[in-house]
DNA sequence: CATGAATGAGCTTTCATTCAT
DNA sequence: TATGAATGAAAGCTCATTCAT
């Protein structure tokens, strides 16, 4: 029998070559399950999803899910956060023009592109912010936190707010309102279109919301 | 040799009194037992809620719920149907004017009323209908048929339809497209408030929100 | 509010044919529950078959049931026993010669008419009796006693004895042997018939058996 | 970038070692629940018999028998088939002559062998068979097949066939009904024997039964 | 570290039995 | 005494999680 002293001194040689593949090993791993994941749970939410189909759906074993995630709600709260991420780099990015309402449409715009490219997942992150229905076990806390909406909000709503210091938005109407009105209906498109992908573009339809948003439904 | 199975021979002077009360206690029971249910699912999600829960919440005995009841699943059909029917009532009642706008007020104040009133199991009613998630046991069909939603549609399409051909209403904007940012608007709005009840009144926030959509936020 | 004192007096005047009118009815309550169960016992076996399909059978609720019968053990031990007191009675009558072969087959005719009158619930009888299914609930004990099937033995018994000193039956053959086989063939012969009750007369066919059984299968 | 679907890069090297080991476990795990599961229908009946109770025979976890079988009913079935399989086996072996009612004789040995062996599972095979009480569950099909039943019956068929055609066995009977006799003694008395596995042997006394079905108790 | 079988608490549903009317 | 709704113990089955290999 070797003795284990020795075997480590053999092993230990490429250390930090391993370490650096080990990471990356495991990334990859925690991004294919994340993928699988999502595929699933957008298939048969959160409840039903089993974490059996998610490691099938992932090519591992079970056992394998829970050496990168400690529980079921682990995985959904990578996945949202993970998403989270990804949005908020996507849409904070510089603006091309000055025009607080240029920059709304583009904002807006973005929101939807990224809806878009990460439809599913997209509408995960709403369906589990948006209802309390799977975040519930007993009296646990809820899976995400306010955070990210509050972020996306307040940058609509710093927009808005140029768009009535320059006129441009009344200012009758308090602008958390405006920000609230325009939110649900972005909220509702795209739950509406990842629930159907249906063929019409939803950066398009996105923009002619914000015209009906700004200009309104009676006749001028 | 007279045989058991002719009942009415014995005692059935008080059939129609007692089977007016039994009429009575079991249609009581199954309120009571919607109303648990209600509080129960709405509490920790459909898929969550344990008929023990709502038998406990009730203050009857599991087996009881079964007597109501065929399933867990037909006790969620039940009290979607239940709101369903209430809300069909309250929404169609005659309009106080002719004018399609007031009308569209009055159709959406009355939904508001309705939610107000009755708001965490409108909440469950379009969450049920929102997600497809809860309902899937396999490839069975939705809980809840769209027709409910549709009808609810249908009628504001009608008045926002007469708004246009009253030149109230502007026509480049394709209706079922009005229809659906209002919809979208009342349902987020319905949602937010039954999540988190909080005082300003529903009916109010909803007409100001139909200012803003028929105004829009932009200046004039 | 009347006292009960004086009601009892009122009422008792005609105690006693009121009483064996209740008898009566008692006796004629049990028939029908009886005959209920027995065909929702065949018809679903024991252990499947509900109380409340019993009692929808029979017409009555499931609450006469148990003013009948202690529990649903009792009514199928009630069932039994109501069969096997009239077939002993329809068995043991007076034969109409002394040879012991031929009373052999008129008791075996008897045995079978008697099964063909009664057909489903002596299917019952054999059924209980036969296989240890049916009884147990943990460590209680059997449904049926052993002293039916052993008394009718025992009438074999003594033909096929008298048999052996007249000369008739074979005494190589310990006569114990030759009951269990000619009751083995009896048992399997009703049990079939009654699984399905073919046209042919069960009593032809178990007068044929009997013949077989005396003579033999191998040509002479 | 490797994806972790590919499971065959890492220490795949033992993974024929493995599986063979896998195969044969589970062979032995299906094969002791089988065991176990025996023994309890057997003590209990089907219906009675639990779940919980065959897991703890087995000595495993109520959630192991449903990594061995689909549901109770796959048990009773697999239980079933395991013996069938067997009997078959055992019995449709050359025959060390060719006289039919030697073949005969041997068949029925055979058979008897087998019960003795497998007592217990040998009755419940019959049982299961015998009555069709366990089997409905509203209108299912039965449990098992009548093939087997029938395929033995149509060997017996057979040789009493030819045994009638070299002269041996009388023809006055069908065949049909001398094949019904020999099978109904069998059936009771592996029946009886394994109700109380009573010292004598099955075989022989299997065997006196032949020689009293051909030759008939009558004296000669 | 991957594996996947074992685990067992927990859930829905059934049904014999009770008891207030 | 008939009624039938209430009861709740018990059963089959699921699945997140663990852990020996």
């Amino acid at each position: 029998m070797t003795t284990p002293t020795l075997r480590r001194t053999t092993k230990s040689r490429p250390r930090v070559l391993r370490q650096a593949l080990q990471e990356h090993t495991r990334a990859a791993y925690r991004e294919a399950i994340l993928t699988a994941a999502e595929r699933i749970i957008l298939r048969d939410g959160y409840q039903l999803a089993k974490m059996a189909d998610i490691a099938e759906a992932t090519g591992v074993s079970v056992g394998t899910l829970y050496n990168y995630f400690d529980s079921k709600e682990a995985v959904l709260n990578a996945l949202i956060e993970h998403h989270r991420a990804r949005f908020q780099a996507q849409v904070e990015q510089p603006f091309d023009s000055d025009d607080p309402l240029i920059q709304l449409r583009q904002l807006i715009s973005r929101a939807h592109e990224f809806a878009e490219q990460n439809g599913a997942l997209f509408n995960l992150y709403i369906r589990t912010k948006g209802n309390g229905h799977e975040s519930h076990n007993g009296s646990n806390s809820c899976v995400v936190q306010d955070s990210d909406h509050e972020r996306f909000s307040s940058q609509l709503k710093e927009l808005l707010h140029r768009g009535v210091q320059t006129g441009r938005i009344r200012d009758d109407i308090p602008i958390a309102e405006l920000v609230w009105a325009l939110h649900a209906m972005m909220q509702t498109l795209i739950l509406d279109w990842c629930r159907q992908p249906s063929g019409s573009s939803l950066r398009q339809r996105g923009d002619e919301l914000v015209t009906l948003f700004l200009e309104g439904a009676g006749k001028r």
